[in-house]
DNA sequence: TTAGGACTTCAAGCTGACTTGAGGTCAAGA
DNA sequence: TCTTGACCTCAAGTCAGCTTGAAGTCCTAA
């Protein structure tokens, strides 16, 4: 079976080796064992790296990924799990969708307008935001 | 004309007050002036503030907020400013639109499987996170 | 006159996701 | 044997974007 270092794993996940021993610290990620102190990794765990990776760039949190890795505690019915997770998460991704709509359309606006200041720009971005500051929050994504 | 004291303006574009102070101190807004030690601000301060709320939400950082209200170093071409940053900004904002998209298609896909745990669900989101950890870097946005 | 509330400053603390640095270990190659 | 490079641990530092706390000021109302 085909092994590798840390750094090797880090490489092919394009992260730095100290990012994966955060994500282990955190119980997201481990080795398949040690050798001489080092740790072992399999293919497995690079692909587990690129699924944190996609998880974290999709907007989950550590914390989140690592419920999605290890599952629900334990009060939680069978079978819901990622599913379960994943359909909260889609809501949260609909309304950050529908916000990057309403900036890209203001941006749109602004990169047409041609004004070089605030005063000049105040028309068109002033009503948008005004009305932009009275809704309701949504979570942040990776922060 | 209109006054108002810091928790007032706050108050209206859903912020606190020490976050007014902190935008004051990165540059981003400044009083109108003081009466007795105290910040006094006017309507378009109010403005400023939600543009700057809006802003925030849209995926500026506050540096980048700062240019945006100031302008562009004396460098920069006039007529430039606004309409530069958003149109630099409508790429970043395509590519996370692009990701959000992404991200759907997987979770849509996780949440109807029915898979209880990772090694089920390998299959499905394996080769997506596999392709996606070579994608280049999109940088976030809401540090 | 005194209490209250809203404000002031400044320094320090917090969260998340890491990175960096110091000091040490281990195996391989010249 | 010595060096090199990759690794180890643990503590501390970094960054953004604030919040919190302490100690003090100012105005208003009772």
């Amino acid at each position: 079976m085909e092994t590798f270092g840390i750094g090797e794993v880090a490489r092919r996940v394009g992260v730095r080796p100290s990012a994966v021993r955060y994500y282990e610290a955190r119980g997201l990620i481990e080795p398949f064992g040690r050798t001489g102190g080092k740790r072992v990794y399999g293919q497995e765990a690079v692909e587990r790296m690129a699924l944190i990776s996609f998880a974290k760039a999709v907007g989950f949190s550590l914390a989140e990924i690592r419920k999605l890795l290890a599952g629900f505690p334990h009060d939680t019915p069978a079978g819901a799990r990622w599913s379960e997770l994943a359909s909260a998460k889609l809501i949260e991704l609909d309304a950050m969708s529908q916000r990057i709509d309403v900036m890209r359309a203001a941006l749109r606006k602004i990169s047409e307008c041609g004004c070089s200041d605030l005063d000049q720009c105040a028309h068109s971005i002033g009503k948008i935001s005004l009305s932009f500051s009275h809704r309701e929050k949504v979570p942040r994504s990776g922060g």
